[in-house]
Order: C-alpha cells, then sequence, then structure tokens
RNA sequence: GGGCGUGUAGCACAGCUGGAUAAUGCAUCGGCCUCCUAAGCCGAAGAUCGCGGGUUCGAAUCCUGCCACGCCCGCCA
C-alpha cells in the first residue's frame, strides 16, 4: 500500500534509526502484510537482530515505543518479531474521496506500441489461437487504463507458403473438389455458412490433402512455389491476388474477435517492408556484420553464438537464392516499430521463443533495442493438443455461441421479467466476458486445458461475479438519484463519521487503496492475470459493504456510504473495461 | 542430445525480486432471501508446495541433482 507507505515511511526510519540502525533498508523491507488481519504494513525486524544483538521481537517492540502518533496510522503492533502497521480508515476513506488512489496516471505518459494475434489469415479462431488475441487486447486495454497512448497492432502475413495454397486453392479448385477431398473430415458447420474464414479453410485444407497426397502434387508444389518466390521478390500482382484470397477470412476472423471487444489500430502487412526495400537493406547491412557467415551455396546467417545464444547458433537471413526469410522480414518490421513508439511488447507463443531470442540479438547487434514479449503456452482440451485437422478443437465462434445460449438459460431463470431483446443483450455480454475472463485469469506460461464447465461458469471467481456486484453498485446510484436528496450535496466531499466502521467499509476501503499499486505492477510485468485477480478481490469485498453498510436506510441516503459505493463503482467499472469485461448496469 | 518453460488440496489456479497460520474458485457438508439485485453472503472439511541435497535467523520462493509434462532446436512461416 503506497499510499500508506509514503506518508510513514519517514516515521519508521526515525523510531529505527533512533535504535541506531541504518535506516536504509525501510524502504525495501517495510512491505504489504501478507495476511488481512495482521495490518496494512509490516516490517520484519530480523535483519536487525545481528547489529543490534537483540532478539527480533525486541526490536519489533521497541521501534513500536519509539513511533510518533500519526493520523494515518490506526494501531502498531509487534508480533513475532513483526512490526504490523494498520491504516486507519477515515484517514484512508479522506484520501480516496479526494481523488489520491486510482489511476496516478500523471508521470510519463509513454507511447506504446503492442503487437498481437498477428494469426495466418488461413481459417476461423479457436480457443488455443484466441488466446493471444485475448491477452493481448487486455494488455492494451490495461496500459490504457494505466495512461499509456497505445498503438494496437496485427502483422499481417500476407506472403508466405500458408497464402500462397490458399490462393492457389481457391483459384484452382472447386467447390465439389474440395468437399471430395475432405468427405471423412467433420463437415463445416452450417451455422457459418456466410462466415469466409468458415468456407474458405476448406480449400486451404483440401490444397494440403492434394499438395501430400495427390500424383500431380509435384507440379502444384512447384506453382506454389514460384508464387511465394514471386511474392518475396515484390510482384504485385501475385501480392494482389493474395490479399484477395485472404482478406474476407482475415474479416471474418475480426468478426469473431470483435464480438470480444477486440479491435486493432493498424494493421501492418508483411509485404511493404520488402517491396519498399527495407529488407534488401537490412540484408546488406547484416552482411557487413563482423559475426555474419556465408553458407556453401550462398546463404548467410549471423552466428550468434558469439552474442550469447545456445543450441543452435546458426541463424539465416538469407536463403541462396538471395531472397528473405521470414525472420528477416520480422527484423525490418521491428526496426520500423521502433520508429513508431519508445516501448514496444509482443505477444507470442510459446513457440515463438527461440525466433525471438535470434530477433532480438540481431536488433541489439545492429545498435538497436529489442522488444518485451510476452509469451504464453498453448491452450490443450481435455482429449489433448488442438488441432484442426484432428477435429479436436473448439471453434471461439462456437464457444460464444454456447456461452450466449447458456446465459439466457441463466437469464430465463433469474430474470424472467425481462423481454427477449435485454436478455439477448445481457446474455450477449455475460457470454462474452465469461469466455474472455476465464482465459486471463490464468498466468500465460501456464499450460491451459480448456474446460466447458470452466468458460460457462457464472459464479464466483467469473467475469458475471464482477459484472454483478457492478450492478448492484448501479442500482444503489440509480436509487439514489430518485431519492430526493440533495444533489448538490450528494458532490461535495461527505464528511467522514467518526463512528467505528463495519468490516465490510474497512475491507473495501483497503481494497480500493491498493488499486493502483496493483494495476502498476501488472503493467510493469505484463501479468493480466493479477489484475484478473484484483477485480475479484475488489468485488468481494464490495459486496461484504454491501452486506454491513445500508447505503439507502428507510428512504434515507447516507452521504458517506454513497461516495463509497460510487468510488467502488467507477474503480469497478474502469478495471472492467480494463480487462475487456462488459460493464453492464443491470443484469 | 541441447535450450526454454511448467509441476502447489479431488479438480482448477494464486503466491515465486526469501519472511509470520500457503490465498481463491469448483466439487463436498451446514446456515442465511417480511430490508439497497441470493449470478450473493456466512461457516466446515480438504495441502508431505514433484522428489533429494544445499545456502539462510528464515525456503513454495534462491542454488544444485533427479523425475514427469509442454514448447523449440528448417536456407518453413
Amino acid at each position: 500500500m503506497e499510499l500508506l507507505k509514503s506518508e510513514i515511511q519517514p516515521l519508521v526510519e526515525s523510531a529505527l534509526g533512533s535504535l541506531g540502525v541504518d535506516a536504509s533498508l525501510v524502504d525495501r523491507m517495510l512491505q504489504p502484510a501478507r495476511e488481512a488481519d495482521q495490518g496494512d504494513l509490516s516490517l520484519p525486524c530480523f535483519p536487525f537482530a545481528k547489529t543490534l544483538g537483540m532478539a527480533p521481537a525486541a526490536i519489533a517492540e521497541q521501534v513500536k515505543e519509539a513511533m510518533n502518533d500519526h493520523e494515518a496510522i490506526l494501531e502498531v503492533n509487534a508480533v513475532n518479531g513483526y512490526l504490523n502497521i494498520r491504516a486507519h480508515p477515515m484517514w484512508l476513506a479522506g484520501r480516496l474521496l479526494k481523488g489520491d488512489v486510482r489511476h496516478a496516471q500523471g508521470g510519463s505518459r509513454r507511447e506504446v506500441l503492442i503487437e498481437h494475434t498477428s494469426a495466418n489469415p488461413n481459417g476461423p479462431f479457436h480457443v488455443g489461437r484466441a488466446r493471444n488475441a485475448i491477452l493481448g487486447d487486455t494488455l492494451v486495454r490495461l496500459h490504457r487504463l494505466w495512461g499509456d497512448s497505445v498503438t494496437a497492432e496485427y502483422y499481417v502475413d500476407d506472403m508466405g507458403k500458408q497464402v500462397a495454397v490458399l490462393a492457389w486453392a481457391l483459384e484452382n479448385m472447386t467447390t465439389d473438389e474440395v468437399e471430395g477431398l475432405l468427405a471423412e473430415r467433420e463437415p463445416a458447420s452450417p451455422q457459418w455458412a456466410n462466415k469466409a474464414d468458415h468456407q474458405r479453410v476448406r480449400w486451404y485444407q483440401a490444397a494440403q490433402l492434394l499438395r501430400k497426397e495427390s500424383e500431380k502434387s509435384e507440379t502444384i508444389e512447384k506453382t506454389i512455389g514460384e508464387l511465394v518466390h514471386a511474392s518475396e521478390h515484390g510482384d504485385e500482382a501475385v501480392l494482389a491476388s493474395f490479399q484477395d484470397a485472404y482478406q474476407p477470412v482475415l474479416d471474418g476472423m475480426l468478426e469473431t474477435l470483435g464480438r470480444l471487444g477486440i479491435v486493432f489500430d493498424r494493421f501492418t502487412k508483411e509485404s511493404v517492408f520488402v517491396t519498399n526495400g527495407d529488407v534488401a537493406k537490412l540484408m546488406e547491412t547484416l552482411g557487413a556484420l563482423e559475426i555474419n557467415g556465408v553458407a556453401e551455396n550462398g546463404a548467410q546467417f549471423l552466428d550468434l553464438g558469439q552474442r550469447g545464444l545456445k543450441g543452435k547458433t546458426e541463424f539465416f537471413y538469407r536463403r541462396g537464392d538471395g531472397s528473405s526469410l521470414y525472420a528477416t522480414r520480422d527484423i525490418a518490421y521491428h526496426q520500423w516499430k521502433w520508429t513508431q513508439c519508445n516501448e514496444l511488447i509482443n505477444v507470442l507463443g510459446e513457440d515463438h521463443k527461440l525466433q525471438a531470442q535470434q530477433v532480438g540479438l540481431t536488433l541489439e547487434e545492429l545498435g538497436g533495442r529489442r522488444p518485451e514479449v510476452m509469451f504464453y503456452s498453448f491452450i490443450k482440451l481435455p482429449e489433448g493438443k488442438m488441432s484442426t485437422r484432428r477435429g479436436n478443437v473448439v471453434f471461439m465462434d462456437d464457444l460464444l455461441e454456447e456461452a450466449h445460449a447458456h446465459a439466457v438459460e441463466v437469464l430465463k431463470e433469474r430474470r424472467p421479467d425481462l423481454d427477449t431483446e435485454a436478455m439477448a443483450t445481457i446474455a450477449e455480454a455475460v457470454g462474452t466476458s465469461a469466455v474472455r475472463f476465464n482465459i486471463i485469469s490464468v498466468s500465460p506460461e501456464k499450460g491451459f486445458t480448456f474446460r466447458w464447465e470452466d468458460a460457462l461458469s457464472f459464479e464466483a471467481g467469473s467475469a458475471p461475479f464482477i459484472m454483478y456486484s457492478h450492478t448492484r453498485a448501479c442500482s444503489i446510484h440509480r436509487k439514489v438519484m430518485e431519492t430526493d436528496a440533495d444533489s448538490s450535496e450528494m458532490a461535495s466531499m461527505p464528511p467522514i463519521p467518526e463512528a467505528t466502521m463495519p468490516d465490510g467499509l474497512v475491507q473495501l476501503l483497503r481494497m480500493l487503496a491498493v488499486h493502483d499499486d496493483r494495476l502498476a505492477k501488472v503493467v510493469r510485468e505484463h501479468r493480466p492475470n493479477l489484475y484478473a485477480e484484483y477485480m475479484l478481490q475488489l468485488s468481494t469485498a464490495y459486496n461484504s459493504f454491501y452486506r454491513d453498510c445500508y447505503i439507502i436506510d428507510e428512504g434515507k441516503v447516507n452521504p458517506f456510504y454513497f461516495a463509497v459505493s460510487e468510488l467502488a463503482r467507477t474503480t469497478l467499472r474502469e478495471g472492467m473495461v480494463g480487462l475487456g469485461i462488459v460493464p453492464l448496469e443491470t443484469m
């Protein structure tokens, strides 16, 4: 709790100093208490035991005695060698209602570029690929909440073999051929008959089969190879035909993401860096580096072993025929990205770790900076690894439909008074929010097993739990506005009563006081799951407050309680926006 | 074989820049709707923190060995 710490650290330092201890350790040792019932801040006294020749418990006791009173402190306790300090709820309430906590976004408003998703536009999102988009978008939102200026960017892979295969298939195969080849596979869901991502992926899959099994595969391979080659040399006509092939697919994918509240500010095409000459210039520069090497056929690589890379150290950036590789273009892309921002974050699957190392080391070799990378591990299904080919897959479109339907069921039970349209709106918000939350609430680096029952859980620990607390606060807001209370009185800062505060109120104040600490850590360390956890705790605290404190009692509004409720309401709302949860006002 | 990551209650997951009784949700058992939305609240039970060593006043957290699982090790993208 930095709010309290900055206020009382000098007190602790002087108390400790009076015992003859170097007080410079205090800044590091004075930390949030582990358990709420211990206090808000605690100072372990063990490190001072040796220099003072005293038992830690005795030191804590003496520091406690030497501490001066302060309005911010309710009590100081010495327990088991720890000095525990509890904030005074009245002081906390005063600071909070004055607006001293809540996204202390002052400071440096950084220009942050976050690249995420960048999935090949060859088929619909399944929940595995969507982890990237959900994590990335949440990172974007949380940085914005913190006050950074953020660009969310999608890197469009518009020139690789995958796009070439798709383009070739669309031009050379009929519907009957495609369906004939895919006869043994699960048919496309009729529900998505009008979504190009679901449709065109059939062509892609059929072509993949043809390439492997058909006796014509050699000629097909040759044609596709020529297309890839042409695209890598910036052939405008070929690139245009590629775009015609993938753009509808990409649009379909973006429609799915849009349903989850995920949008991008900019799309950058990979081919740009080939056609504008950046890649050629880059390869020239790389060729002049002292760690450059040349293979027998003229292909070129960097020996990154000399820069600390372990394992396979040769990093090829140029083929024997002089064309560039994906990684080469990625480096050119990164050089450009650095001209657009002063902080760069990529969201990548764990399979890209080596590649990211290579790109990072190369950028540093060129005198630049490496981007920060948030890696995530893949989502599995209980039946094993997700695979479109084997049909072991959950499409995001299907998951969202299911979540929506489940939410409608719940609503029919709880809110039979609602009309169909209102139900649909609420169900959509509840369903999509629950799906997002299910994925962001676990650490990115942790393998994640997708389970329908978890994704569709609307109880404690889910997005709807948070949404529900928020709607309670909204409901109170509406009711208070309806009373004949003087609205100018409500707008001004209410007097804080001297009476003892109920537990639920104190808990809520403490949670609110810790918001900025948590958001700062989450943004600094790229760990959205910690913010998800905070929102859950804040909601729980609001529920306790709601139980303990009647804001409207027998028709009269308690202005202090109402002010706290309002602060919680806005913090909840902004936090929900930060996580991509829809802040419904009623549900 | 090498590199990186993960291993915490029946299940899922937090805590990992070392600090006090390992947090939370699901599932299980019990209680609370004549009062601001019960998608809620209160309580019970449930953990050799993968296994072995080491460092430390103190280790789930740091070091090390082993085991299990995942990802990577293309002149593919």
